[in-house]
DNA sequence: GATAAATTCAAACATTTGTTTAAATTTGCG
DNA sequence: CGCAAATTTAAACAAATGTTTGAATTTATC
């Protein structure tokens, strides 16, 4: 299938939609609404409503795994200071897309959809197979002194630290009463907090000897 | 409004539903069927779907603020031991009330509902309250020594990794090869890893000397 | 500029949705 | 029992849903 700039502009307003109101929340007729075709443009151009979310998955989960690689490959790089770039590449990414992170948690949460399922899946386990990696290396190289290590949970970690605390930047605004900042400042604040956080939260549990 | 056995056991269903299906994704047929009563008795006990959700809310978090406010104000009990039962507690709650946490979830991600929206900020924040008098008696007390703690962070990180550890089981069945636990088994063993993880995150993160 | 293909459109399609109705049945109580 | 209130029921309601239709329009190719 080609994507051309029409998929593109409708598939933007429609991980819009499914961000604040829901894959089921939202109506084709939403999403032709916000991207200003006719309706039946939908199924001409992606076949039905659950096929347009399959490609909007397709679409932003390809080369994300790229750059990882890219990190977890360079010789040149100690084992620790390549687990601090993949946290601030992760916050990063998380800030900078947000709804389709609100858009993947949701469907995480629910699992309907098969062919998102099996994308996700094949997302996270690569991503925990290249940090494992890392982290193999770390030890190898006498920079990680624990021994029982629990990749995925580390994951985890990282992922829902990052993710709750962007679903719930409204409590946080009401917490620390940051009323005054913007949402773009407030992003900014977040982002640096989250990454000495995330960075602790790798360094104490793989026993980072500073 | 008077609660009867009838209203539960509606609820437990819908809650189920809820969890499996989302919100949207739960007709009111669904949940009469289930709950093996009419299609009229929803409005008729609940006035709506979107009242039965509310009172769900209401139902599941009467409570919860009080297990934590005893422990908090246990005068015997020192500060990092108090987080530690904090830290069991809730992640006992989410895994025995596992469907609920998800719609909670879902719900935080939308937040399309004023009601629930009122409970959740409400629940979070004295939550946050309570765990930030306990530092600061850690801290007069000489037991915490960071002084920059961000309290809001550190429960979104507890929440964060906990949620999401719960939402990823699967991952976790498929990267570890536990096809062979059943549910219950591998409850248990993520339930006490993750203790033992968000301890330490608290730990570290607070400057706990042993 | 003619022709065919691709795109756009308003309208219609059959289902499904949450809620209401009004009659039927059960329950509680003197 | 008798009777009123509470509960249950099947049916109906209008509105909204995803998708399709077939004609109209635009675009691309010669």
């Amino acid at each position: 299938m080609v994507i051309t700039e029409k998929h593109i502009h409708i598939l933007e307003k429609a991980e819009e939609l499914f961000a604040q109101n829901g894959y089921e929340g939202t109506t084709v007729r939403d999403i032709a609404t916000a991207a200003d075709v006719n309706l039946a443009m939908i199924s001409y151009y992606f076949g039905s409503k659950e096929k347009l979310i399959e490609i909007l998955f397709k679409e932003r989960m390809e080369g994300t795994k790229l750059r990882i690689e890219a990190v977890v490959n360079n010789q040149s790089i100690l084992p620790f200071q390549k687990l601090e770039i993949i946290v601030d590449q992760y916050i990063e990414r998380v800030f900078n897309s947000q709804d389709f992170y609100r858009v993947m948690l949701a469907q995480q949460l629910l699992q309907k959809n098969e062919v998102i399922i099996r994308f996700m899946t094949q997302y996270k386990l690569s991503y925990a197979t290249l940090i494992e990696e890392v982290i193999r290396e770390g030890r190898r190289m006498g920079h990680f002194c624990k021994d029982d290590i629990d990749t995925l949970l580390l994951l985890t970690s990282m992922t829902g630290t990052v993710m709750h605390t962007v679903v719930s930047k409204d409590y946080y605004r009401e917490f620390y009463k940051h009323n005054k900042l913007d949402n773009e400042d407030l992003d900014t604040v977040l982002k640096q907090k989250l990454s000495r956080h995330v960075k602790n939260i790798f360094k104490v549990t793989l026993g980072y000897e500073q």
